[in-house]
DNA sequence: ACTTTTGTTAACCATTTGGTTAAATCGTAT
DNA sequence: ATACGATTTAACCAAATGGTTAACAAAAGT
């Protein structure tokens, strides 16, 4: 479990053990020991480098956020036809999250455990996701007639789903569909041309 | 946090206490001194009745797995058109997961934790998820050409993934879009319907 | 009536776990 | 070399937590 280069500072070591143990887990499930054995470093050490679990836990958590939110943010608000931005949203978004996969699950989970924490830790102002620009654009589409009379809610709704919840189940479509690694990320690359193609089909007039 | 009803039994109010407090905080975070404080008893009585929490925990989890699964089961094995298919899965599923909206998240959390664990415990023989028919079925609306050329693992995630992920994400699509428990409940009842819709949109001919 | 079984409790125990301390070691400037 | 701060360690501590024990009460047989 330990690998240790010259090349990375101590404190790098910890952070990415604890993103490991954190992410799969849970900060409930993650054990001080577990990390800096992962680290291969001593526990006092671990409280030498972050005060304490919830410190360290807090660090990982605003990191694994600071991936995934900003990302959507800037595709909602480019300035950008709407089919092209739905196109661009799956093929970035895919993109990051097949760099890690256990990412949305655990901050998700979190999330869930403490909804207000969150509220105020992560959207202090800066990088609260902003969805009414995209929810906007529909409308706008919807009003020229170059789409169908959906729902923005639920398309906004559809697109985050498609996109996400295979990360999420991942194991358990894995177990249940008998897939392989390989073929799970094969099924994922396609997506990010799959997803927008249903998506347009169904909604354009 | 106390009801004790006489007409249950001590048991039956373990199983309740157990439940809410194993949904929300997972079996990591789950106290035994909360499920017994939750169900008004002592907490060597919560060991008289259930040996240890694994074996509590494993009622609960496969409680909430055969709350779950066997639904899909019937939906998927079922002799309709698939239009109609979809369009009862939606119905029927999202009617009951909005009667206990944790256990998504609580089950695939679960799952992740120890994916050969469920493979073994709940999929032993009986109510393992067979979707293979239902991706049958699709092959065959596209060899019909009543449908467009879609690959059936797709639609599948697809349909899966509208359905389920909002319960799975409900706090950061609340906390997010400023959304309220009535409308909430209000946008999931939509759904029962716009789902359907939305697939069978985008994959008619 | 009384004996046995089942249900329930308070007090206790052992282990795990987050966190601390004081001493040792390393790097670097003087 | 040596002084000195930053880094690292082994040993330790206190609280939390899963689990047990022994005594007691309530039902159920007999």
């Amino acid at each position: 479990m330990v690998k240790k280069k010259k090349e990375q500072t101590t404190e790098q070591v910890i952070l990415e053990a604890a993103k490991k143990v954190f992410v799969v887990k849970g900060m409930a499930g993650a054990r001080m020991q577990d990390i800096a054995d992962e680290a291969g470093i001593n526990k006092a050490l671990l409280h030498y480098y972050f005060r304490n679990k919830e410190k360290l836990f807090e660090v990982i958590f605003m990191q694994a956020a600071a991936e995934l939110f900003p990302k959507i943010n800037k595709i909602f608000d480019a300035d950008q036809p709407l089919f092209e931005k739905i196109e661009s949203f799956c093929e970035e978004y895919i993109g990051v999250v097949m760099g890690s996969p256990y990412l949305p699950l655990f901050v998700i989970n979190e999330i869930n455990q403490d909804p207000e924490y969150f509220l105020k830790k992560v959207w202090s102002g800066k990088s609260k996701p902003n969805p009414a620009k995209f929810l906007e654009q529909i409308e706008q589409e919807v009003k020229k007639g170059t789409i169908k009379r959906v729902n923005p809610l639920h398309l906004l709704m559809n697109l985050l789903s498609m996109t996400i919840f295979p990360f999420v189940a991942k194991p358990m479509f894995q177990k249940n569909l008998g897939i392989s690694e390989a073929q799970f990320r094969e099924a994922m690359e396609q997506r990010k041309k799959e997803i927008p193609k249903f998506i347009i089909d169904a909604i354009k007039k």
